[in-house]
DNA sequence: TGTACATCAGTGAACGCGCGTTCACTGATGTAC
DNA sequence: TGTACATCAGTGAACGCGCGTTCACTGATGTAC
């Protein structure tokens, strides 16, 4: 083999990295692999020795954004700490933080591509759904209660999460920081609220 | 004169209807201008006499379906009169009705479009902002309690309704109907609960 | 150590296609007489 | 009432452009001797 043994191998997470950050901030559509391959340092020639079509880079690109947003949640974080927040309520806090709503391009595929996605092809959408079904998952486990409860707490903890952030990006400067801030406050009592009276209940 | 006073009114506004559900459904990227016309009964070339470019179109769509989706929102529906909730918790249940999610067509544009038209020109985001803060404003009026609880009630359930139906769209024929229902379950919870809990401080 | 070679990652011109937009035109219409 | 006419809503060919994809090629590399 004449060539390095891992040097195709890096070549083409770079692609998959830098696709990843520009579908999210450009969208999918408005991306073109001559664009994604010039920001790799590539020409758009040499895509197809990588991916079989654009298609294949999406799917694998939402896979990546993903992971990485996957890993955001569970960083620790100014909201996270400040509050003494944990479990659910703490991810979802970092999710509607300011840096993620500035940040589409590192941050979470649903709220970046979500409805665009939807759109695309059966492939594409039953990627995008094992990424929702795994997110869910986490989130699940982050929950606390019995199954039923954690169970719609994840859901509308990530249904907040996500519309929050979409809702957000659309606002202009002065309401879209003080609708954020809204959006936790409404979870922060949504979250640890439901805690309490589960609590008191028994 | 030659023509009908309301002839040329007429069939803009069928462009516009048309155009509406069109970009509702497909994207307003993946949607051209001959197919419009064409659903419209038209051709492409006389487009232009009706309107300055696509992008203007799309900002009218845009407020049409805004006010489509508003009035949805305020109809009498049967997750409203089942539950006997009112107000703002009405207004979300029937948003995240099975109808709503299987009618992106006739739904919410910031669910359908959302994220591509914070990508897109500043006229477009300007009127986007416009829908959301009108939109959050019905909402605000909807909600009970005191200025902050309200403004934090809106705001989390606009959140909440947007990204469940999105999350929900992302999802399979199985999963997508319970997540939907765990959504209402813990608005439901979220909204009500906020009040008994305020009525039971006072 | 030095040279010839096979490999294959990457290049760049070219393709067919659909897009948004333009423009010279056509023909249905209400009006004037 | 009937005809000639001006208006203008709508037509359809054509444009330049960027897209995803293909393919004959180039040239940097590790290996064989």
């Amino acid at each position: 083999m004449p060539w390095p043994k891992e040097h195709k191998r890096n070549t083409r997470e770079r692609i998959v990295e830098t696709a990843a950050a520009a579908f999210r901030q450009n969208g999918a559509d408005k991306v073109g692999v001559s664009e994604i391959m010039q920001e790799a340092g590539l020409t758009h020639g040499g895509f197809y020795a990588h991916f079989a079509s654009k298609e294949d880079l999406l799917i694998e690109a939402l896979g990546y954004a993903s992971e990485e947003a996957n890993e955001l949640l569970e960083t620790e974080s100014p909201a996270k700490s400040e509050s003494g927040a944990s479990g659910l309520l703490a991810a979802a806090l970092t999710y509607l933080s300011p840096y993620h709503l500035e940040h589409v391009e590192r941050g979470c595929p649903i709220a970046a591509l979500g409805p665009e996605l939807v759109r695309s092809s059966q492939k594409v959408r039953r990627s995008f759904a094992t990424a929702i079904t795994r997110r869910l998952g986490r989130l699940y486990e982050l929950a606390r209660g019995g199954v039923n409860k954690r169970r719609q707490q994840a859901a509308g903890a990530l249904a907040c999460m996500v519309g929050g952030l979409i809702v957000a990006r659309g606002l202009k400067e002065p309401e879209r920081l003080e609708f954020l801030k809204d959006c936790q406050s409404f979870l922060r009592e949504a979250l640890s609220m439901g805690q309490l009276i589960d609590k008191a209940g028994k």
